[in-house]
DNA sequence: CTGAAAGCGCTTACAG
DNA sequence: CTGAAAGCGCTTACAG
């Protein structure tokens, strides 16, 4: 391995005067530069990054926290985030917490010692020793999805989304409309769309049966068996089904379709997420595009913010757009 | 931040002692290392990686470079190759070429300046310069999908594939088959799943008009496009298409979809792939299951091996199965 | 069983 | 405009 040594040697120069030439910093004579920069050249020369991170405590790395790394929404965050970050010359680390909400802590901590620059989480849930933990490694940080007190958060406008789902179902003349959602531990999954839901039908007088409101877990089979559930008591039969994501969406329509309902004549069926599957089940799903990639991006900025010394911590609402499809 | 010399310190030893207590190397009193562990575990030290790494030449990280990191494959990968890296306590470092083949190159040069400790390659091409490139870093190398000449290759069967794709569509009674691929310098995906075709054709004495033969790029968008350039030269119907990728063929059914064909009963199609889209497009789209997940394992195990100092390089062949559904 | 010392490859005041 | 020296936080022969 060639070092900053070598490339002195071979220069006739001390090291201080190729790293000032390979770092554009302090003066260095244009005859010199030109005869350092032709010998990295040829020789290949890359500087060690953990020297040069040990040196300067940046190692130009920042660490991203997703709760599932094989999904449609990981995917376009990811991208929007190192579009963003590899402009800035900025490596990113990614860690996947399968939904063990154990694991953000353990990963905050692991990406701290690893000397990440900075921390974008997207979690599935807010408690306080997550948030004390943030607090600890005190590093650049933004949360995405997830409002975080005290912390930059980009997120969506959940409320506002579900709340417009809700009502254009009610509108088309939907009067019994179901709603499979997740656990509450996840404000803004969980919590939020589910407020908006039964405010918004309770604003409209419409009554809400127990037996209506299902949770899952996000997967497709978990939307399948919450539609069996809602649709297995006899009792007062829903016109439509709110699901809070595609994926259960889409296992909502499988159980729908194979017991031998019409979509959306029998039953309407909205998700949220506009994932590309959605466009291409039957019917297509009516569904909210969240921007997901864009909200990487924005989440990236934030922090590339806050590297640059912006300390003050930000909110950031991104914004959504209804997708009306054949499913309503 | 807290540093070994601090632990030293306050444990009234020195650093040597703390890190052979830390690396369980060399001898250390039990004594000595419990009163060392508890205050490691107090203080909440987390050794520098970067200190460690510029001493050790080892990073811990394993650099990555896909095609295209949000797709469900590059996920499938990514979380096989991490499930048994992370258990070995490497981290991922991942790198997206965005199907541009000079980056293949670029990243594998960087990620050797980062001080990876080894590399997976997912190459959508071959050519010299990038075999020297492989070549000249002289890192732990395995390549996913593609098979290069001595470098450890973890590769699909695809033309055996392509024949069992092609004769089950001969086999149910197809007899115009269309094909969509995708350019040959990929040798995987662009040569042997045409050849494999082309040959299994001849061999059955079925004759494949030019038309019938065309070119997408991965997209859902290039197989709608494909579909549509096949059918509007009048000549000579195909009764069958075989894209070879699930995207490219949800493209074509969309289009047959759209221009009133009945699928299978006018037009059979099939995939590779097996992503979730297929098995929830209407009709359901017969494909290929790659076990990507059991691939991304398997490339991780072999870097893992290389390692260890088990240098020869090997050859994996992963295995497949048909999925047969309704689109045939 | 333990420690002093060297050194990994950089950057950055400081001095000239 | 350039260089000598210190030091970042570790590990590892070597010596005892």
């Amino acid at each position: 391995m060639t070092t900053i040594n070598d490339i002195a040697k071979m220069a006739n120069v001390s090291r201080t005067t190729v790293s000032r030439a390979l770092n554009n910093s302090g003066y260095v004579s244009e005859d010199v530069r030109k005869k350092i920069m032709s010998i990295v050249e040829e020789t290949g020369y890359m500087p060690s990054v953990s020297a040069k991170s040990l040196r300067t405590k940046r190692s130009g790395v920042i660490g991203i926290i997703l709760p599932r790394i094989s999904t449609e929404t990981a995917s376009r965050l990811v991208n929007g985030i190192n579009d963003v970050l590899s402009k800035q010359g900025f490596q990113i680390l990614l860690t996947d917490t399968e939904l063990q909400k154990d694991k953000e802590i353990e990963y905050i901590r692991l990406l701290k010692s690893r000397q990440v620059d900075g921390i974008i989480l997207s979690a599935t849930n807010i408690n306080d020793e997550l948030l004390q933990t943030i607090q600890d490694v005190d590093l650049p940080f933004v949360s995405l999805g997830q409002d975080f007190p005290g912390v930059t958060s980009v997120v969506y406008d959940d409320y506002a989304a579900s709340v417009d789902v809700t009502n254009m179902l009610i509108q088309k003349g939907y009067d019994k409309i179901a709603f499979i959602g997740v656990g509450e531990e996840d404000p803004s999954v969980g919590y939020e769309r589910k407020q908006a839901y039964l405010q918004t039908m309770a604003k409209h007088d419409l009554s809400v049966h127990d037996h209506w409101v299902e949770m899952g877990d996000f997967s497709i089979d978990s939307g399948y068996e919450g539609m069996k559930r809602i649709l297995q008591n006899n009792d007062a039969q829903p016109n439509a089904v709110f699901a809070v994501t595609d994926r259960m969406a889409i296992g909502a329509m499988e159980y729908l379709k194979e017991q031998g309902y019409r979509i959306p004549e029998d039953i309407a069926v909205t998700g949220i997420g506009a994932s590309v599957m959605s466009k291409y089940v039957s019917p297509s799903l009516t569904t909210v595009d969240y921007f997901n990639k864009e909200a990487g991006e924005e989440a990236a900025r934030a922090l590339v913010g806050q590297l640059q010394g912006k300390n003050t911590s930000k909110k950031i609402k991104n914004s959504y757009r209804l997708i009306l499809r054949d499913s309503v």
